[in-house]
DNA sequence: TCAAAAGTGTTTCCTATACACCCATGA
DNA sequence: TCATGGGTGTATAGGAAACACTTTTGA
């Protein structure tokens, strides 16, 4: 039996061939290493015209009283997308999730105190008009200041809002944020909480009306107490992600 | 003791309180799961004007004779980078991986028939001016025509190609395909290969000028045998992956 | 009729592609 | 001097931000 650098070990095989553990083609392991796996999710929602992420209080060390993201231990016979819509059908109604996506693994070994564990986060995006009902020990925090948090979670939370943020420039993302039906000052206020910056209302909209995202639903909601002309009420065409604009450079030449 | 829905428990605490496992604080769970968790590589290159992925043809089943993506096991003390490093460096010299990032982590139970394992794939990029030592049962093959490959691995090549190509649109990935110095002839011709689709020398030349990914290096190589005004030698200002076209749309207001 | 909010027209800017033309070299 | 490949100048197109102006409503 030869050892070498890289925790690999090589074992004779039976024809003499030495096979690489750890390569594949290799029989079940004699000590199956003890990994948790848990799934994680970064749940955001436009809340109060702030980005807002679900976040879970610690009753027990450790950790204990800090913040953390929504998820558990992945079960034997699902997948990690349907482990994290499980852990989420008790905190947010499934039903509310507009949109997940899967955002990265964390594998430090140090990640956890207790044993080690790895961990695949996931964004998921519930639109503006719901309020699910969420346990008492758990609550809806501005990502902008987020609160004292365990473990590795805060640099989740970033991660999951940089990606939204990214998205939200090439992609039809925003029909996550958004109710179904809404005026155009409704949705650049969903954008310009998201992005954290101004986005006008007019050149939003010619921007998503020219990429196909949203369309007119014909009708409009009435003026507020103070006048003002009634908005005209818009709808995401497709409320499933979707690439608009995917070659925003070296895109290929025109053909003809 | 109480069980709900989604395969998960919760078990009385010692103060009355009820605490769900799988969610945290929780104690060492009474019986780990067995679950396998590797690394893998799709690791591209330019070779022959072709954007190829380094393959491993498998010896034994399930998949004998199948070509399936390098990597293995993650080892207890490391994480997932510092593991598929390892695996590759018997594979392709770590010197020779110009960028490594992490794609995506695939949990589908059925993924692999023998036994539960998750895998995390990463993308890694190899120069072009080098060609490393590979093993005898491992190979370069065109992403354009895969041959037959083991478990979920096309699909993951895939992905590292589409990802590849979004990034060469708006980060400098591209100094992780060309070698140190390059002619604007030579970088179009590998983008072309990465790409898929014509670009023209002449243009991507000033697109990466203006973005400040490239420069001159005031050197120039010499005509070939049929003539033709000698090329200039350029240089990537930066060697480490950067976001050169952040905003390309919805960007933030003029602040004067 | 005035204030307020929504929507349109138009300008300007910027970036990227297309393409004709000029430049430097070897034979 | 001519073919060849590299490089520059310039036209064109398109998308998006900025902003003045118009429209539609309530009081």
């Amino acid at each position: 039996m030869v050892k070498n650098g890289r925790d690999r070990v090589d074992i004779p095989h039976a024809n003499g061939r030495t096979v690489p553990i750890g390569e594949d083609g290799l029989p079940d392991p004699p000590h199956p290493r003890r990994f948790g796996h848990e799934a994680l999710a970064v749940v955001l929602q436009i809340r109060g015209g702030e980005l807002c992420v679900l976040l879970w209080r610690r009753a027990l060390p450790p950790w204990e009283g800090a913040w953390s993201l929504p998820g558990g231990r992945l079960g034997t016979g699902e997948d990690l997308g349907a482990s994290i819509r499980g852990q989420l059908a008790q905190k947010v109604d499934v039903r509310d999730l507009a949109h997940l996506e899967q955002l990265e693994t964390r594998s430090d070994p140090e990640r956890d105190p207790r044993h080690r564990t790895l961990a695949t986060a996931y964004l998921g995006l519930v639109p503006a008009d719901v309020d699910p009902i969420v346990p008492v020990d758990t609550g809806w925090h501005s990502t902008a200041a987020l609160p004292a948090m365990a473990f590795d979670h805060a640099s989740i939370v970033r991660s999951g809002r940089r990606r939204l943020r990214a998205k939200l420039g090439y992609t039809n993302v925003g029909f996550a944020l958004a109710p179904p039906e809404f005026t155009m000052s409704q949705l650049s206020g969903y954008y310009r909480s998201a992005l954290g910056h101004d986005v006008a209302a007019t050149n939003l909209r010619r921007v998503l009306l020219r990429r196909g995202q949203i369309e007119e639903t014909g009708r409009s909601v009435p003026s507020g107490r103070s006048g003002g002309r009634p908005a005209a009420l818009f709808r995401f065409r497709e409320r499933s992600l979707q690439i608009t604009d995917e070659f925003a450079v070296l895109r290929p030449p025109n053909v003809p």
